[in-house]
DNA sequence: GTACCGATGTTCT
DNA sequence: GAACATCGGTACC
């Protein structure tokens, strides 16, 4: 079932946890892409330091960030590579949760085409940011999407039992006393987790 | 296996 | 002009 408004207006913090183990689903033309969610991280506005919204800063990029629940805020990283957030809480609240790897459970040739690097392992298509929207053809184009709403891009409920570890977050040294914050959150064991 | 490096563009100082 | 929530290739163990 098809994750609605209320349970994204949870905190960021409890959103990232449980997101893992959800289906992100996909729609590009007449294919449906799905992948589990293995790894995320918050990132909560105004108070931490590592945020794009710190100090409520509210720019024509962290804009998305400021809206209700349920969005997604699609940004560009290094000049080169996009990143996925599922924005978090209250409306004006800005919060979000960056999806950092996937678990690809269908349509494997599709996601490798996109991905055009020589690795043949199923693992290195979706375990790390950048790589899993070069993969699943998420772009800014998609910045501002309405998850609840839309049929592009959504997230499945997944009953499935899964097994959380928390962990410091990755790339984020100039965050000072927010660095050392346990707000990444992975599947223990499961070999699609970007880092260790 | 680890180490380094260049690519690339938007945002903010 | 610098920084940046990254990645893939190459070089070397």
């Amino acid at each position: 079932m098809k994750l609605g408004l209320e349970f994204y207006k949870q905190d960021a913090l409890s959103l990232a946890k449980n997101l893992i183990g959800k289906i992100l689903v996909r729609k590009i033309n007449e294919k449906v892409i799905k992948c589990k969610i293995v790894e995320t991280e918050s990132y909560i506005g105004p108070e931490d330091k590592a945020c794009h919204a710190y100090n409520n800063r509210r720019t024509n990029r962290t804009e998305v960030m400021f809206w209700e629940g349920g969005h997604a805020y699609v940004y560009l990283i290094y000049g080169m590579y996009n990143c996925l957030n599922i924005v978090a809480g209250e409306r004006d609240k800005p919060e979000a949760v960056l999806i950092r790897a996937l678990e690809p459970l269908n349509e494997f040739e599709f996601l490798k085409e996109n991905r055009k690097i020589k690795s043949n392992k199923l693992k290195d298509l979706t375990n790390g940011p950048g790589k899993l929207c070069r993969a699943l053809n998420i772009t800014k184009d998609l910045n501002g999407y309405d998850l609840v709403n839309g049929d592009e891009l959504y997230i499945l409920d997944n009953l499935e039992d899964v097994h959380i570890v928390s962990a410091k977050r990755i790339n984020i040294d100039y965050a000072e006393e927010y660095k050392d914050k346990l707000w990444r959150f992975y599947i223990k064991d499961n070999a699609f987790v970007s880092k260790k």
